[in-house]
RNA sequence: GUCCCCAUCGUCUAGCCUGGUCUAGGACACCGCCCUUUCACGGCGGCGACAGGGGUUCAAAUCCCCUUGGGGACGCCA
């Protein structure tokens, strides 16, 4: 059996970042090839050259390398050079091509010369409008004589294809065949007067030459894939297998708007998820797993598990909620050096000393934070205080903890816990709270909490205990004593 | 307006193709309880859906039709 190679690809136009929905588009493509033991190729549409800007697409490109999304045939980006026995992979460099074919097609008849001018279809498209008529072209154009077009001279002209009679069917892998009468095509323009090729002919004659085998892409275009069936036949190339998913909805359930924040993948990397939950995440949003329940992959594991048959057919919207959860997920799977490298920067960039400790030191107290932060980003209410005594203290918990009858009691057995302890590690301060505690009646919440607030500032964070071993023993107790100061002011104060 | 697609808990979904095993399963969220120094994690339990109406059939979430709702497409954009 000789078998096909799989050849599929993504086609961004680049006038933005990377969507979102774009991403979802890529990842399909991307695990169905990489399943197959297939090609992936990039290939951006940029035939549009008012809105491509090379900043576009290095941030487009910058959204796939977070991911982890590579390709195998593509355009030159960054230090990447071009690659592929395809190229040029930019459709601006393509339109000899689709001049090309253009050229064949008028040739044989299957696509003819417009003259209309942009006026009189607009005209047309009115007319349509007020009688309620699907706007599209009359035909005017269809069958003019080669004496009537030669008599045109040098006036200027589109070229649209001749749509023909009958019916167009698109086997799709995800809908099943979707039927289309052909009639509710008009004779499109597949080259503008400029000589530049519409979208529908630089797809089809793309991925005509580069041998696309599969092309996944979101069901915004199933229309356009009746037009692109058509365009295979009349330009006799092999048909390539057509999927098509459904878009990804915002939480209201509406197409996901460029403008709403998370439309840019980036945006996420921002908040502080990790590109394994995207993909994860973006990879539930129209798949599902064979193997029932199961909610949690790798990239890796996907690669191996993914097939177009599990491929949803309804839109889904996007939860953030169920996202952070799968983010902690992740997070939770990263060993603690791993997340250390990731989480660094980030305290960095809000100003925390990490290159003034040491790594082992900062190791331990990322460690003490994986199981509890649902993104990255959290880190930093969560190990600020390691850097910096507490500038206040959480209001709430000052009435909690600090304001209580009991506060200074509380406070100063803490201290002599502190004291008493004669190794300076989790287990001994754990054994000596619980031992004051008992000995005293002092509930160990109370004991705890206040510590942390003393310590910390805050009522959350990372275990008291661990946290207190890694603060150190000098500073924790200069912590205290500080907080005892706080405590007696604040009573002295309401008592004058 | 015309054409196309979709329709199971609030959300993502399993089941639908190959009707009976479905008093519809799981996950997120939510609500209890347990664990626990807080938060989180984890464990246990709860709430919660086959859009509506017609058929077909001994039997329908599953097949067919209609209605409704949602989405998409109708460019000299991609």
């Amino acid at each position: 059996m000789t078998e096909k190679k799989i050849r599929c690809r993504i086609a961004p136009s680049p006038s933005g970042f990377l969507h979102i929905g774009t991403a979802k588009t890529a990842l399909y493509n991307w695990l169905f090839a990489r399943s197959q033991d297939g090609a992936f190729i990039l290939r951006l549409e940029d035939t549009d050259a008012e809105r491509t800007d090379e900043q576009y697409v290095d941030a487009m490109c910058e959204g796939f390398r977070w991911l982890g999304i590579d390709w195998d045939e593509g355009p030159k980006f960054g230090d990447e050079p071009q690659k592929g026995a395809y190229g040029p992979y930019r459709q601006s460099e393509r339109s000899h091509f689709y001049q090309r074919e253009a050229e064949r097609l008028l040739q044989e008849g299957k696509a003819y010369k417009c003259f209309c001018t942009r006026e009189e279809i607009d005209a047309m498209r009115e007319q349509a409008a007020r009688e309620k008529r699907p706007p599209r072209y009359t035909g005017k154009c269809r069958n003019l004589t080669p004496d009537e077009i030669a008599a045109k001279g040098e006036t200027p002209y589109s070229i649209r294809f001749r749509v023909p009679e009958g019916e167009t069917v698109v086997e799709d892998v995800i809908q099943g065949p979707v039927r289309f009468n052909n009639k509710e095509y008009d004779d499109f323009i597949i080259v503008k007067p400029n000589g530049a090729a519409i979208f529908h002919l630089a797809v089809v004659v793309d991925d005509g030459l580069m041998e696309i085998s599969h092309i996944i892409r979101g069901d915004d275009h199933l229309t356009n894939a009746g037009r692109h069936v058509m365009l295979f036949n009349a330009l006799g190339y092999p048909l390539p297998k057509f999927a098509h998913h459904p878009l990804v909805h915002d939480e209201q359930g509406r197409k996901y708007s460029k403008r709403l924040h998370g439309a840019n993948v980036l945006d996420w990397r921002e908040d502080g998820y990790l590109p394994e939950t995207l993909i994860n995440y973006i990879a539930l949003l129209g798949w599902t797993s064979e193997e029932e329940g199961r909610e949690f992959f790798s990239l890796e594991e996907l690669k191996g598990m993914f097939t177009l048959k599990r491929l949803t057919k309804s839109p889904a919207r996007f939860d953030r909620k169920k996202l952070d959860w799968l983010n902690g997920q992740h997070i939770r799977m990263l060993s603690p050096e791993q997340l250390r490298d990731r989480v660094v920067p980030i305290m960095r960039k809000h100003n925390l000393d990490v290159d003034a400790r040491q790594q082992e030191w900062l190791l331990e107290v990322v460690s003490i934070c994986q199981e509890k932060i649902p993104t990255l980003n959290h880190i930093v209410g969560y190990t600020d205080f390691f850097f910096e005594r507490p500038a206040t203290y959480d209001e709430k918990g000052t009435r909690k903890f600090f304001e209580k009858e009991e506060s200074v009691l509380w406070l100063q057995t803490a201290i002599e816990c502190m004291q008493q302890a004669d190794v300076w590690d989790h287990q001994t301060l754990k054994a000596q709270y619980e031992a004051d505690a008992a000995a005293k009646e002092i509930k160990i919440g109370a004991l705890v909490n206040t510590t942390r607030l003393a310590l910390t500032g805050k009522t959350v964070g990372p275990g008291l205990y661990e946290l207190t071993a890694l603060l150190g023993r000098d500073e924790a107790l200069a912590r205290m004593e500080r907080a005892l100061t706080f405590i007696q002011q604040q009573s002295g104060d309401t008592q004058t």
